[in-house]
RNA sequence: GGCCCCAUCGUCUAGCCCGGUUCAGGACACAUCCCUCUCACGGAUGGAACAGGGGUUCGAAUCCCCUUGGGGUCACCA
């Protein structure tokens, strides 16, 4: 498991707070590719430095959809066959002892000293230079100027006290496999914290660390850290630390420039509920205290589950921004792992379709693009959309049937397995998404009595005007169904069409059209003869009889 | 605002490193037409970009500079 010290060695180190939305997905896959297209290991590791923010359902959420994408992991937290591995612990909060020894070696050797600045002072400064549109950088001076004896003095009496790191002053170069050089002038970076008050180490300083003690060869992460590797670089030089590559993927962002973010579902949720007129929280969705609160302050955003709730009951698709969004929307792991390598990198040669197989095995630094990108997601579905109507039969049924299963499970209890198998040959051919058939098809499993016909501007033209109109059709029609001896797809297309080509000058739309709004109590169904045979000759007639009704028939 | 980075169709991008083979290629989207029992799918056709300005050169999307625009960053968050 050990990886020889030549292997290339790359990691995804996620914040478990929240979900794994698409930026950070393409940042694994891509150091996924990279290592394991050169022999090399990728290695997962769980940033949990930030106490309030971190959570034990957060870090399962990730492994879950790392695997779900299909991207496996040599070496981090143990989970279904992935994980483990010589370095660990793969958690930075198990990792205390280690930044504690590494902190000392920086305090002994003067590199870093304590500093006692409270929350407020900093505030302070920081809202001065603000005001004075400078930029803000910490004044070390006083702090690092203290004597033992005082250092000591107070640490003993208990006051809270961060560690900064003294950054030597000069002019700091990184160097990017990506971007290539970039010189930060003296004085950019400051004496910044590495450890907390809380005893916890800042990011900064838990990453060269464990970089370092993991072997990491290669850092590819996303740019908004380009900065940060000046002071990552200082770090290792302070540690006697190796310097691993860099490279800083493009960031991923809105269609309309702004950053991707999770404030984009709470904007279309607000914009439905302000639309409706909404005054309280459909039933089971949101807490009443959390709906006032949410109401109340724009900045206040809904959790994970609370808006898939509230979207569902208002019946309105969010964006999708976390990959598990994507998965509920029925978009297929590798469909979005193959659009997500788009965003920022392209093999060339026209080639946009393709696996993770080749991903890995065509991934470089040298073709990864360095302006930022827009995230398409018109274009992702007619990916999502080719892939799925390309897929044989019978995987369609068999992963259609499990994202049923998982998401839609009230509607495949309705059905049963000869039922289901008709409405994916029915659906398959024009599902865009796995998702697609339950939503569009709900009429399938309404209760015939349940069913409403609506009177709208497209329903009242196919059924009503001048005769013989749709009304007129379907009552002809229901004789010649309740004839009807077999009830399958064929004959009903048989007996419909002889039908049309009778009574409706051989326009097959004049006959269908009703009963389509018959059975659906909408103008939208799979093919009518497909939709009648799922349906079954009970149900049909029924329906048929209630829809003549409520045409005033 | 300081600092850093970037700049090809509406969008993702190819071409740029090593200037001529490109009045710039692909995909998504869009438009028109065809197909059609609805919705989709599909087929055909079409419009659509080298941000602007200076250089260098016989020649620039490709090299240099400036302007403009965009992004990132400036936490005891990662």
């Amino acid at each position: 498991m050990t990886a020889p010290a030549s292997t290339i060695v790359t990691r995804f180190a996620p914040s478990p707070s929240g979900h794994l939305h698409v930026g950070g997905a393409r940042t694994a896959l891509l150091c996924w590719a990279f290592a394991k297209g050169r022999g090399g290991q990728f290695l997962l590791r769980i940033e949990d430095t930030d106490q309030k923010r971190s959570s034990d359902a957060a870090s399962v959420g990730f492994l879950k959809d790392l695997k779900w994408l299909g991207i496996d992991w040599d070496q981090g937290p143990a989970y279904e066959g992935c994980g483990g591995g010589p370095n660990g612990p793969y958690f930075q909060s198990e990792r205390l002892d280690i930044y504690d020894r590494e902190l000392q070696r920086l305090v002994d050797a003067g590199k870093a000293y304590y500093a006692f600045d409270t929350a407020e002072e900093l505030d302070a400064k920081r809202a001065a230079a603000k005001a004075a549109n400078v930029a803000y950088r910490y004044d070390g001076s006083a702090m690092a100027a203290l004597p033992k004896e005082t250092v000591a003095a107070w640490l003993k009496e208990g006051r809270p006290a961060v560690i900064r790191f003294r950054t030597p002053h000069g002019p700091i170069t990184i160097t990017d496999e990506i971007l290539g050089e970039a010189t930060l002038p003296a004085g950019e970076v400051d004496d910044f914290v590495i450890r907390k008050a809380d005893g916890f180490p800042t990011y900064h300083f838990a990453v060269v660390v464990d970089d370092e003690l993991m072997g990491v060869t290669h850092v590819l992460r996303a740019q908004e850290h380009f900065n940060n590797t000046a002071k990552h670089m200082v770090l290792q030089d302070a540690l006697g630390y190796r310097r691993p590559v860099y490279g800083h993927l493009p960031i991923i962002m809105n269609p309309d420039g702004s950053k991707m973010s999770k404030r984009d579902k709470d904007k279309v949720l607000r914009k439905t509920v302000a639309e409706r007129g909404l005054q309280a929280p459909p039933a089971g969705t949101v807490a009443a205290d959390r709906w006032a609160k949410w109401l109340g302050d724009k900045n206040t955003q809904l959790d994970f589950d609370e808006a898939n709730a509230l979207a569902a009951a208002l019946d309105v698709a969010l964006p999708e921004i976390n990959v598990d969004d994507f998965r509920r929307s029925g978009y297929l792991p590798e469909v979005l792992c193959n659009f997500l390598s788009l965003n920022g990198w392209s093999p060339g040669e026209n080639i946009e379709k393709f696996d993770n197989e080749f991903l890995k095995q065509r991934f470089d630094l040298k073709r990864v693009v360095k302006t930022p990108a827009k995230f398409d997601r018109t274009k992702l579905l007619s990916f999502n959309c080719d892939a799925v109507t390309a897929m044989p039969r019978e995987e369609f049924v068999r992963r259609a049937g499990d994202h049923g299963r998982t998401y839609h499970a009230a509607f495949m209890g309705k059905l049963s397995p000869e039922q289901f198998r008709l409405l994916c040959d029915a659906s398959h051919e024009r599902s865009k998404t796995l998702d697609e058939m339950f939503r569009s098809n709900r009429f399938f499993v309404t209760p015939d009595a349940a069913l409403v016909h609506e009177r709208s501007k497209n329903t009242e033209k196919a059924m009503l005007g001048a005769a013989p109109n749709g009304l007129d059709h379907l009552k002809a029609l229901l004789p010649v169904l309740e004839g009807l001896g077999a009830w399958d797809s064929p004959s009903l297309e048989a007996a419909i069409k002889a039908y049309a080509d009778a009574h409706a000058g051989g326009q097959l739309g004049k006959a269908a059209q009703p009963l389509r709004i018959a059975v659906s109590g909408g103008t939208v169904s799979p093919p009518i003869f497909d939709t009648l045979a799922i349906l079954g000759k009970a149900s049909t007639l029924a329906r048929a009889k209630a829809c003549v009704a409520a045409f005033g028939g």
